[in-house]
DNA sequence: CACCTCATCTAGAACGTTATAGTAGAACGA
DNA sequence: TCGTTCTACTATAACGTTCTAGATGAGGTG
């Protein structure tokens, strides 16, 4: 009962079992809540566990069982709209009797390792949030276990995708921005993100439809603040500096005001800026950012139920489920200055060097 | 070779033993890299085990093996503190070898669920993010786990501190406050939360020293915005506003400076308002928040190498390592208005009410 | 030649659960 | 009396690793 450090080791089945004068069978079958046990003796091998500290080993449990009910979930750790869809999928997850490993992408943890860690963790089903794989890697971790991706594309078996239409949600901010006056209106992408791709295809397309693909420009960014900030320094040492940038998201496009307010470019005055996401924090007076809302909760809840439906139904095609999309029009996009329109289709240079 | 659901199962040491023709043992040696085997054998083995797809099975080697290397780490995955420090801790913990297990605490998932997860998962240390716990109910969890306490304290044997000196913190803001001729500065506090008694004791205590405990004014709160906006709602209800108001952090101040904004008080000219935590938002031109530096990624280090320091020494005496947080003059804070100071120490209804 | 050492390999018992197949005993009917 | 059918329980074999305690044979030494 020690461990190699002198600690007690945790307490097991077996010395739960001595203690309540029955076997680990019994023992298990109380902690499993599974019929085969009395209430009395269910209530003492409870009390037992109790006074012994004793917690079941999940690990061990895992090895043994079929099925886990775990759902693995990979997830930006410093992404709010990753946060508000976590808390959807945890909810969802707990009602349908499935518990949620997180594991987190950060920069030095990146997200293959985050899946290998989940599949690890022998989760019935992964559900990746804005994930980032190439399509080769995807189809080596969807033999092994079923994935749901949030947000992206991607043509595999096992592999359900619960989206919202990016294409619409591009076009509805161009049109708006358009509907402004703008005409240089510029994209900050998401950088080599398969979602940024998608993305920067609809705000092409829009800029097209509106006869403006000879203005249109796509500069490279990135999907956090620190992204935003030196794409905005690159669109700044530009001679004319567009009237309206749209971001990959919310995160991005709080990098971009922070850095041309910074630089003396008044938001939406001198230059509009608009976000993805409707992250949480977006709708607040001080951040007030036009942006496109993808309901966390609902991805979150579809997310849960495909991930489901594809465990209980293993050999079911591959679903593709799309949300619309919603424009949320706030203060960070305005008219185009009347001296801008069909000028010089942008802020003059010596505007953003005060 | 095929799982109840008819999907191949994955390959097994015996599998490529069987195929390599040696024994199970022999494979082991080969996967955890330790002396044993020939490199003839090794680059056999390694072969085989590739063109098969083996992947070693975690938990299983878990199971046997008496050390996991896994640190377990509770947080709030809707708080952007929280989400700097994990990355930092993943960083730090990648760094000495160890992995991190991630639960997340939500409305569905309190924090005694995903303490109760991590332990089940067998981590070899917790890092409690902002732990709601009562002492009590540490007190259980320290007896079978290791537990770093990340920003709050509590006297218990096993149980490592790391924080930083909030009262100090808090009398930074206060001082900064009262230097810009603030008297009448309220605190919106964190609820029940451990860390906001900390916190609220700090901003008394620092109110006493300055001659103003009469004017003292602590406002129900919490850690989002939601909490923010509706503790400024409760606040634009008095007869006269404060011209200061210090948040419990980053989040909350952030509910508090929209609520205001949309009933018209000016920030900062009408009513300065302060944060905590200088949550990487803050500094942001749109957000611009006055707030209290509290190092995330040095938080982070520290905690790790705190646990890894006690799981290599249970016996140690718990340790409390204090930081010393750092004031972060920002536009959210700001001279109050020479009508106010020394008269009726407040924001007149009238204004507040636009 | 007998004896030792060393590298390379193997058998088999754990690890803490779960699940299958079964037993003991009570209650019931015929 | 002898089944039959319950309920409440137990024995034990997995699960896929790790690890201890050998086994085997080659090479060196006196």
């Amino acid at each position: 009962m020690t461990d190699p450090r002198g600690r007690p080791s945790a307490p097991t089945m077996r010395d739960v079992a001595g203690a309540a004068g029955v076997s680990t069978a019994l023992v298990s079958i109380v902690f499993r809540g599974v019929p085969g046990a009395s209430d009395e003796t269910r209530a003492r091998v409870l009390a037992v566990a109790k006074e012994l500290g004793y917690v079941p080993n999940r690990t061990a449990s895992m090895m043994k069982r079929s099925r886990t009910r775990h759902l693995g979930v990979a997830m930006n750790v410093r992404n709010a709209f990753h946060g508000e869809m976590v808390e959807g999928i945890q909810a969802a997850a707990q009602d349908a009797g499935y518990e949620i490993v997180l594991s987190g992408i950060t920069q030095s943890h990146p997200e293959l390792r985050a899946v290998e860690t989940l599949t690890e963790f022998r989760c019935e089903s992964l559900i990746l949030l804005g994930c980032d794989l190439s399509t080769s890697e995807l189809r080596v971790v969807s033999k092994r276990v079923p994935v749901v991706l949030i947000g992206r594309r991607v043509r595999l078996d096992a592999v359900d995708i619960v989206r919202s239409a990016d294409h619409r949600g591009m076009a509805l901010l161009v049109d708006h921005l358009v509907g402004l006056g703008h005409t240089a209106i510029a994209h900050v992408d998401g950088g080599d993100h398969p979602i940024a791709a998608e993305r920067g295809r609809g705000y092409r397309a829009a800029m097209r439809r509106h006869g403006l693909a000879p203005v249109a420009r796509v500069q490279a960014g990135g999907g956090t603040e620190q992204d935003g900030q030196r794409a905005a320094a690159r669109l700044l040492a530009l001679d004319v500096l567009p009237t309206a940038v749209s971001a990959f998201n919310d995160h991005c496009a709080l990098g971009i005001i922070d850095a041309l307010t910074k630089a003396g470019v008044r938001v939406p005055e001198d230059c509009s800026v608009t976000g993805y996401d409707n992250s949480s924090f977006a709708e607040l007076a001080t951040v007030n950012l036009t942006t496109v809302s993808q309901e966390a909760s609902v991805l979150a809840e579809t997310a849960v139920r495909t991930a489901i439906a594809r465990i209980e139904n293993p050999d079911a095609d591959p679903t593709d489920t799309v949300l619309q999309p919603r424009l949320m029009v706030r203060g960070s996009s305005g008219p185009a200055r009347a001296d801008q329109v069909g000028a010089d289709q942008g802020v003059r240079r010596s505007i953003s060097k005060v």
